[in-house]
DNA sequence: AAGTCATTCAACCGCCTTCTG
DNA sequence: CCAGAAGGCGGTTGAATGACT
């Protein structure tokens, strides 16, 4: 007999989340901060699975997200760290402020693998790729991404880095070296004194550029509320920069109109 | 204008890790 | 120390949308 499911599957819903929803969901985790996800939907009169709820939460309703595509300060520093961390995309995500493990994972399937392919270079171990497949490649765009990396020499990190410091964790990982140890290290690479100084000085940036997020204090740390939730950014009329404003009661009675799915 | 194909991204699934009694 | 529960994560899917014919 396998593993009991989270939920009752018969009771749960699935799919898109309505408005509605979100409002419950909003107002219950205000009201009474991130608990016990599985007892979320019930306290909170849903008929969701508590991991939804989580990740509805972590991913879009969460207030300290920025919305929209990746800066391009923000695409290097995702590329420099998968390039280190491999797949891990939620330690990827704690070091890029506002940003969440499931958007960066989107955007490097969609956006900077195929970038990465066009310039030759291999996605998984960031080397280029064999000559053949190499050539094959489209040469005017490579020297397009590189010509723009003049103007950010954090590109050029961003290129050369496995070249002079670490070298790609699949490439380790096929190693001698049992998994476990690989595993630590990739750890140990988290701390920050051990980032290449080009690494540190950019994710700084990235810091400075959303200052509440310095405070990462991802309970319920809040910068703009407006860039969370892009039926609230309709009612910009209230005005609200931080979410510390907000009198919870304020958001279940006003402005919170029925989104258009 | 209609049909088809490609792309994007929110959401789900299931496995792994951590926590708790 | 162990087992079960809960949380977290990465891979994958599929609906919505846009681009193209």
């Amino acid at each position: 007999m396998g593993r009991q499911p989270c939920c009752d599957k018969l009771e749960v819903k699935k799919g898109p989340w309505t408005a509605e929803e979100d409002k419950k969901l909003i107002n219950f985790i205000l009201t009474n901060g991130q608990c016990c996800w599985r007892a979320v939907p019930k306290l909170a009169g849903l008929r969701r699975c508590g991991k939804s709820c989580r990740l509805r939460w972590t991913n879009y309703l969460r207030p300290d997200l920025k919305r929209g595509l990746l800066s391009d300060a923000e695409e290097n520093l995702v590329i420099d760290l998968h390039s280190r961390l491999g797949n891990r995309w939620s330690m990827i995500a704690a070091k890029l402020p506002g940003r969440t493990d499931n958007e960066i994972k989107n955007h490097w399937n969609t956006h900077i693998k195929k970038k990465l392919l066009k310039m030759g270079i291999d996605p998984v171990t960031h080397k280029p790729l064999k000559k053949e497949e190499a050539a094959s490649q489209d040469n005017s765009s490579s020297a397009e991404y590189l010509s723009q990396s003049d103007s950010d020499h954090n590109q050029v990190n961003v290129l050369s880095s496995n070249e002079n410091s670490i070298s790609s964790p699949i490439e380790n990982s096929c190693g001698d070296e049992p998994l476990l140890q690989e595993t630590d290290r990739r750890y140990d690479l988290l701390s920050n004194d051990s980032w290449p100084e080009e690494t540190s000085l950019l994710m700084d940036a990235l810091w400075e550029s959303v200052p509440d997020a310095q405070n990462a204090n991802y309970d319920l740390a809040l910068s703009s509320w407006e860039d969370s939730s892009s039926w609230f950014l309709d009612s910009q009329d209230f005005g609200f920069n931080c979410f510390n404003e907000i009198e919870p009661h304020a958001l279940q009675i006003s402005g919170m109109e029925e989104k258009e799915y």
